[in-house]
DNA sequence: TTCAATTCCTAGTAATTCAGTATGTTTTAA
DNA sequence: TTAAAACATACTGAATTACTAGGAATTGAA
């Protein structure tokens, strides 16, 4: 189960794409719009910083906006910072660690296809079509 | 993240698939083989029991076996059974839970489609093989 | 009929995680 | 100088996890 921290990640990219204009945005307004207290997306915007894709600004007239553009950061990226790993189960990478004798060996590749499935899936989904097909939903959908 | 429940109920439907031989077997067989405690055994099993998955029978003698052939069985039948539910996010069945004005309903279709790489993936694989899979990793993957 | 072995049922519990609040500090532009 | 913002860390109540504990009911065998 993705825990809010992976959830207000991707809305708060989500946000951060649709309002940007070149210049940074605060916290205080992506908090209005998507009503979580900005006191915990400082928490996870944090995570996303580190991850290295938005650029911040301190003091006054600061914020954040987008480091990349939007169709070069994946919903995986997003999610793995956030969540730390989406894998299902522990002990995929490090294979070691499960030894020979431990009896849950016998699963260790349906655990592994399953986590394949999942980062297949969030790395096939970019912020621009996620940005595109909120548009899509919010019927904005037509050209300019 | 899966829990111990969903790993243990797939090692313990795999264990009885394995020593079946149409007779009951003994929690405390499963335990000694799965170096996993009867008296949480008792509780995974209870969830798959309830599922429809298996047969039991107290007292002397007594135990569980199949209810079904193995590959009539899919890991999505146990995950699910042990698990609750593979559902990535809240809400994703009912929808009226998040209205037009919660912003993450953005997100929603891509939360569907993170749920259903996931089931389609462990609704692909049956206990059979499974089984099929742990005998090759033991190394009796021969023709008798 | 008794006994041991089993499933079945419910409660308890220590540790961890979750979902935030709270309290600052540092930095920046006006 | 000041207000506004990012940044950092600690704290907290509630829930969840991963079990253990203690029995009750059932069954076959002695």
């Amino acid at each position: 189960m993705i825990s809010t921290k992976g959830r207000y990640a991707l809305l708060v990219m989500i946000d951060l794409a649709q309002y940007s204009n070149g210049e940074y945005i605060a916290l205080k307004d992506v908090s209005a719009r998507q009503e979580i207290s900005v006191k915990y997306l400082e928490q996870v915007i944090s995570l996303l910083n580190r991850a290295g894709f938005l650029q911040s600004m301190r003091g006054n007239n600061g914020g954040y906006k987008l480091a990349k553009r939007p169709s070069d950061i994946t919903a995986g990226d997003i999610l793995r910072a956030a969540e730390g790993s989406l894998a299902p189960v522990a002990g995929l990478d490090n294979a070691p660690l499960m030894g020979d004798r431990d009896p849950s060996y016998v699963t260790l590749d349906f655990w592994k296809g399953y986590d394949n499935v999942i980062n297949e899936y969030v790395n096939s989904v970019t912020l621009q079509q996620l940005v595109d097909h909120a548009r899509v939903l919010a019927g904005n959908d037509y050209v300019i």
